[in-house]
DNA sequence: ATTTATACATAGAAATCTTATGTATATAAA
DNA sequence: TTTATATACATAAGATTTCTATGTATAAAT
C-alpha cells in the first residue's frame, strides 16, 4: 500500500468502512477513492485489494454483485448484514488502536 | 502483538519512540513498558519482539549493552545515531498514518 | 500509433507476526 | 517443599498480509 509498514493490516478495515458509507462500490472505484481522500497519500494496489475482497466475500462479509459498463467488467461488492456488524467492531477496534498508538507516541494533536 | 491486526507494522515504530524517550531499555522492560502505557490493551509477544530487537540491530538502527543482573542476563538496547534520525522519520510516518486513517474512518475526535 | 485510464486477476516473493517451544534464575504461593 | 509465577533471553514453523511483476481486455486521449 505504502513505503510506510504501518497501513499493514488496515486495507479490511479501510475497504469495509467505505462500503459501509457508500453503499456499494467496485475495485477500482475503491482504490481512486482511497487515493482521493488521502491526497495521494496512500496507494492501494490491485495485488492486494482484489485477494483482500475475494476473502472478505469468502467470510460472507461482502456479497458481490457483477455488471457490465460500456463493455467493461465491474464488480460491485457491499457488506452482508454479518459485514454490517463486523465492521461496526473493527471500527472500534480501530479507535482503540490510535488511541493506543496516541498513548505510545504522544503525537502532536493538531487535529 | 493483539488480536487485532491494525498493530501489524507498527511495532518497529513503538520500540525506537520508547528508546528515544528512555534512553535505554531492554526487551522484557519494553514488553512491560507498553501494556503498562496501553492498560493491557497491547501485550508485544517475546517471539515479535526478540526478532525485530536483532533484525533492527542488524540495520544499524540499535545498539546493544548486555548486562549481569541478579545472575540474569539484560540486553540493553539504545538508538544509534542513524537511529535516531530513522526515529524521527518513523514518528512523522504515523501521524501521517494516523491523520490518513481518520480522514478515511472520522472517528469521533473525543481525544 | 501509442500511451493512459479503466477493470479485473493471479503467482511468487518478502515481511511481519503468532504459536509453540526451549533454557535458566528468582520469588511467591500452596 | 514443590509448584506456579515472574523475570529474561531465544528460535523455528506456520499463517497472514502485502508487494512486485505480470497478464488480459476495452476505451479514450495524445
Amino acid at each position: 500500500m505504502k513505503n510506510s509498514q504501518l497501513y499493514k493490516g488496515s486495507l479490511n478495515t479501510i475497504v469495509m468502512k467505505l462500503l459501509e458509507e457508500n453503499g456499494r462500490m467496485y475495485g477500482y472505484e475503491i482504490t481512486q477513492k482511497v487515493k482521493e481522500i488521502t491526497s495521494g497519500d496512500l496507494k492501494i494496489t490491485e495485488g492486494a485489494l482484489y485477494p483482500a475482497l475475494h476473502k472478505l466475500e469468502a467470510e460472507g462479509i461482502l456479497e458481490v454483485e457483477v455488471e457490465n459498463v460500456d463493455n467493461r467488467l465491474r464488480k460491485y461488492y457491499k457488506l452482508t448484514e454479518k459485514g454490517i456488524t463486523e465492521t461496526v467492531n473493527r471500527l472500534a477496534e480501530l479507535e482503540d488502536f490510535i488511541k493506543n498508538m496516541q498513548s505510545l507516541v504522544q503525537p502532536k494533536l493538531s487535529y
